[in-house]
DNA sequence: TTTAGCAGTCTTCTATTGAGAGTGCTAAAG
DNA sequence: CTTTAGCACTCTCAATAGAAGACTGCTAAA
């Protein structure tokens, strides 16, 4: 089977923007009227049989018009959609935001979700993901109260992890000090295996404790995810008439809610491919199926090496994908370069 | 205006209760009926009439059943409902759970807002407030990258902040180090006034930039609610018949995503009122108004000196009440004795 | 190959009707 | 004076029918 006539890739792109635009059944009278094409509403009728033949459209009843199925959607991504840049003064407007915020990664990933929301229209998800390989820098100890310790841990990537440790002993917090230059002295720079093999060269209990946590906080932060998931603009996907029916709202809430599934997401996008650069998957099918009937456009930033996560927007299938591609591109690309800007000072 | 009488409170008591099981109007004859009342469905019209006239119930249109209405609400609240205590097994494997988490506070709330939605079957908020006074425990500096250095900031409460600072010039470890223990040394156990007074004693310029710092975030801490808003069991909601136009839905979601809004709503309940206990906000007037048709219950935990935070549950108007202040007040009692536990080693 | 014309199909809107549910009132009973 | 049976009345809800309208697919001509 040969690809599509020029035409019939005309008649697809602009049905898929109309609908996107009124979320109603397009026509063939109405698609010639609004983009002033010159052929008829016949011929428009029979290049649209045609798309439907190849699965691209589908009528919701016998003659009603016609709306794009998920192949549709697909086709015209991949093929057809051209690229539907910010506005420069947005990004501007963006870009000031970002430089204005602290110098916190923490920041900057909500800050990414409350744009993305904003600009898409749709909700937003990101997260920080973890680097395979994770290097111990530092750690220090911090007395909080009492028996109560803060163990702070600082890896190679930049990354800072806490956690509060009760002692079996109180001890001051110059001893404190001097455990954590011990365990610094004797296992900077090391990943999880050539810790395990230190373990050995420590006698003391207290010691030891503080070790075994260590280890286990460095494990857990080589899971793929493991950070908050920033979310952002729910509200703004109930506004949409995909989600007027309380049933498939609830479903996609449910979809949002759920951790593990979106850890899921976010890894896999990020694992299945080496390719950085946008993805936009559209609607669910067999690997992707609890996406249901959504759409997930989502980008990584950063790089191995350095701190590194995703952004992405979740939507209705009826999406405005260019204008989406774009703001995602663009937000992930900022964040790479705010996070190697802040990591090679 | 004198009192309700005994049948009245009774009327008005079971009226409640069957609504908030069905969601509908509930008649004269069903009321009789279903809870075998030794009076007549005329009778019960008659006291119906009476609660009516009291502002307590009102029909939907002519001659259909009654529903309460917010001041019906309050009226059981406050007066007639009965306590509605978890059963056992179900405390037992909540307090189970809390004391399988890690001992961290963070752990602990998102572990409160998890279980509140799951036994509540509404949506849930939990947030850390903080105290009025803070003071410097200790403070930490950590090489993380180049010039980037973390800072950790203890407070006398045990609440933990940090920030990223990105430092003039490159410093070694060793010189962090003993900047911090001059910090220390000087301001430990100081609060904002004092701390102030202490400005004129640096000279240093490296070492000004980070007291400035630490200045600013112990005056931040000091503003009421400022870390993060725990939420969970939205999807929850969208269940609830009230939610079925995706108008009202809209509404308490964007209720439910704007943290000034919930800010405002937390410290409310924790300032205006020095009595802890269990709160109960039925619906939206006046000084309430954004919280529209929806109830929120929210409890305080723990004490001023310590930790100290607010945990509640949002839903419909119609919602089970007595349960959900004896689940709040269970959540919130189990927060008090695992913070001051955790405080006290 | 394109298009005008038209019959045919399916939704959607409005109006009408009947059934049912529940009330308020009245007058009798306790 | 309180309670209750009886009943007329009101209003919603569901179902039905019919009319209007929107598009299509097909056919035949351009």
């Amino acid at each position: 089977m040969s690809g599509l006539t020029e035409r019939q890739k005309l008649v697809l792109a602009l049905l898929v923007r109309d609908y996107v635009d009124t979320a109603e059944p397009i026509s063939s009278g109405r698609l010639v009227a609004n983009y002033h094409l010159d052929f008829s509403p016949a011929t428009a009728r029979n290049e649209m049989a045609a798309l439907e033949q190849r699965g691209y459209l589908f009528q919701p009843y016998t003659s009603a018009g016609r709306m794009p199925t998920k192949e549709g959607y697909r086709y015209f991504v991949q093929q057809l959609m051209g690229a539907d840049e910010l506005p420069s003064p947005i990004k501007e407007m963006i870009r000031h935001q970002f430089y204005q915020a602290r110098h916190d990664v923490d920041d900057w990933l909500s800050l990414s979700a409350s744009v993305l929301a904003q600009q898409s229209r749709v909700a937003s998800i990101v997260a920080q993901l973890h680097t395979e390989k994770a290097r111990l820098k530092q750690i220090a100890l911090l007395s909080t109260r009492g028996r109560q310790v803060l163990l702070v841990i600082i890896l190679s990537s930049g990354e800072v992890h806490q956690q509060t440790l009760i002692l079996e002993e109180l001890l001051p917090q110059e001893q404190l000090n001097s455990m954590a230059a011990q365990i610094n002295h004797l296992v900077a720079g090391m990943d999880t295996i050539a810790l395990e093999e230190k373990r050995g060269e420590i006698k003391d209990t207290q010691l030891e404790e503080v070790f075994t946590v260590v280890h286990q906080i460095i494990r857990a932060s080589e899971v793929i995810s493991s950070g908050d998931v920033y979310r952002d603009g729910l509200a703004n996907m109930l506004s949409e008439p995909e989600f007027s029916e309380p049933e498939k709202a609830k479903q996609t809430l449910e979809l949002f809610e759920d951790r593990v599934m979106l850890d899921d997401l976010l890894s896999r996008t990020v694992i299945e491919s080496d390719a950085p650069g946008v993805h936009v998957i559209i609607g669910g099918e067999d690997t992707w199926d609890k996406l249901g009937d959504c759409s997930l456009i989502i980008a990584r930033y950063g790089s191995k090496e350095h701190a590194m996560g995703a952004v992405g927007i979740l939507g209705p299938l009826r999406m405005a994908y260019s204008r989406g591609v774009s703001t995602v591109r663009f937000v992930s690309d900022l964040m790479s370069e705010l996070v190697s800007e802040s990591l090679s000072n």
